[in-house]
This record gives C-alpha cells, structure tokens and sequence, in this order.
DNA sequence: ATTTAATCCTAGTGATTTAATAGGAATTAA
DNA sequence: TTAATTCCTATTAAATCACTAGGATTAAAT
C-alpha cells in the first residue's frame, strides 16, 4: 500500500513547477535540481504527467515545461493517478468499471471493503487542489526565508 | 498503490474463520481450500494474524485456528495492518511517530497529502468491523443458497 | 547556417519484493 | 504409536522498481 517513488518525485515536480513557473516554461533541469532527482528518471515522470493532459511541453532551447491548466483546476489526485496508475487497492471489476466483470461478483464479500478504501483515497485526494499545495508551500517558504541558512535543504 | 495477495487473500481466510468457526478450532487446510489458497502461502500469512494477536493457534491432531477476540472487536484495519504492515502511503516521520525524525519536515509540504491519505484509508478500514463483513458474508450466502449450482464457486 | 539548449524516446540493468514451493521439526488427540 | 496438525525456515521464478544511458528531434540564439 505504497506510493512509489513515481508518486512522491512527480508531486514534488508539478508543485515545483507551479510555484517557480512565470510567463516563461521551467527547464526540466532546473526543477530536477532544486528537488534532488535524477533528470533521466524526471524526464519518464513528466512524460506521464503530458500524456494525462496535467503539463504541456515546449521542445527546442529556451523551451521546458508549463502547466496545462491553471494550479486550481489540477487535483492532487489527477497528478497522482497520472503517475501512480488507479488508485484502487485491488484491482476488482467492481471498482474500475472497464475491466471485465467478475464471475464472484455475487459471492464477493471483500469487494464492499475495497470499494470503501479506493472511495476514500479517491475523495481525500480530489479534494486536495494542487493550488492549495502551492499556498502552503508560499507559507512555508516565507517563514524559511527567516531561518539561518545552514538549514538542510534536502526534500522528503 | 495496491495490496498484495497477502493483505487480500489473510482478510477472505480471516473472514473465512469467522464464518466457519463453532466451538473448534478450523483447520487451514479447510481454509485453504475453501478459499483456493495454497495451504502453505496461507500459513505464512496467519503467522503474521497470530503475531499480531488476532488468531490463536492450537497445535496437534484435531488441532487449527481460532479467532483471538470476538468478530465485533476486530477491525478490517486490524487485519489488513497485521498482513500489510503500516497501510499509510509513504513511509515519512510525520506520519509514523516511531520513525527518526525528518530533517526536512519544516520545509515539507507534501507531508500534508501523506497524512491526508493516510487518514483516511486508517479511518476507513478502522471502521469495518470483521462482523459486519460476517453478517454482510451470511447474506450472501443465503441468497445464493438460492441459485442454480452451476453458478461459479471462484472468489475474487 | 551552426551551435546550443532543450524535449522526446527507448533500451537496458541491478536490487528488491512478491508469491509462492518445499520440507522438516514439534505438538497433541485418538 | 500413529496421524493430524501447527510451526519454522530456506529457496526461487517472476515481476516491479528506480534508475542509467544514449541517441533523435526540435527550435531559439548567434
């Protein structure tokens, strides 16, 4: 029931993208710099967020990547289900409605269970604008301003 | 994102004791087959249930399982902890209070998404009780007491 | 036109985890 | 004593993870 690394890395770059993006689009460099991350291993990350319609990339030198739609309109769980696949705890046909139906459907009892779970997960984290990360994130990086500089850097 | 066979296949077998204990102890064998697990993975999955003090084993001839506290006191979250481990979705100081702290904490601002997450899928599965998937279980099975027996036996 | 900075794309790889299989030791009722 | 059962540990094939590597393409800047 973990997140991989696809999941926390890919958050961590849209956010970073939404709060260092002006007019212009962000290399994909500078955001694998400020955050620790391989720039190959972003490059696969970021390439899922595209395909999901969540980022627009600008190709050619001065290019990089912008965000495909204003910071409130992109939920956390579209980020995250964009990387991470469905987030579901099972896969079972009664929770994901293209797969093929379940011959146990009828006798499944565990089902009401995993409906409940992936219901929950669904809702906390299409509840969570990626805005608001990008609010928190001005607040905290304000009251850092204050500290000495030999604070660790380093990200989660 | 997903649970393994062990959190899925330890919840049916728990549910599975629930359902078919009386006064006995059941055998995992009867278990495993009912359930179409192998007897062997079964076992290193109750090992964990035991451990955790949700099943007493009793050894020798006539020997088996049997529930550790009654259905209505064992939470879905109880046994999906015991097989799983920690069910949260990153393993971050925050959210566990055991961990080393994190140096990055202050400046962390998806530690919020985590524990959102985390929340809700605990508070969730905290709230179905091993009864109420006993009660949903004899339902069920009364219903398809009615149904041709042609129908299939297999379980999600 | 050439260079340079960037995205785009695909293949490979070591480490870890998963989902078992296998087999023997210990225990206890019959 | 036997048979049925839990208990315990080692091994393993397959899949997944978390990258690394390197080349193709594109477009702004010179």
């Amino acid at each position: 029931m973990k997140l991989t690394t696809r999941g926390r890395y890919g958050l961590r770059a849209v956010l970073d993208l939404a709060v260092n993006s002006g007019d212009e689009a962000v290399a994909l460099s500078q955001i694998a710099d400020r955050q620790g991350i391989s720039m190959n291993y972003l490059e696969q990350l970021i390439a899922k967020l595209k395909k999901s319609g969540i980022v627009n990339g600008i190709r050619g030198a001065q290019g990089g990547y912008i965000l495909a739609m204003p910071a409130d309109e992109i939920s956390v769980g579209d980020i995250l289900r964009a990387l991470e696949g469905d987030l579901s705890p099972v896969d079972c046909s009664e929770l994901n409605e293209g797969d093929t139906p379940c011959s146990s459907a009828d006798i499944c009892v565990t089902k009401y269970v995993w409906k409940r779970i992936s219901d929950s997960i669904n809702d906390t984290v299409d509840g969570i604008m990626l805005s608001d990360l990008v609010d928190e994130s001005k607040k905290v990086l304000a009251e850092a301003g204050n500290m000495q500089d030999d604070q660790p850097k380093q990200i989660c």
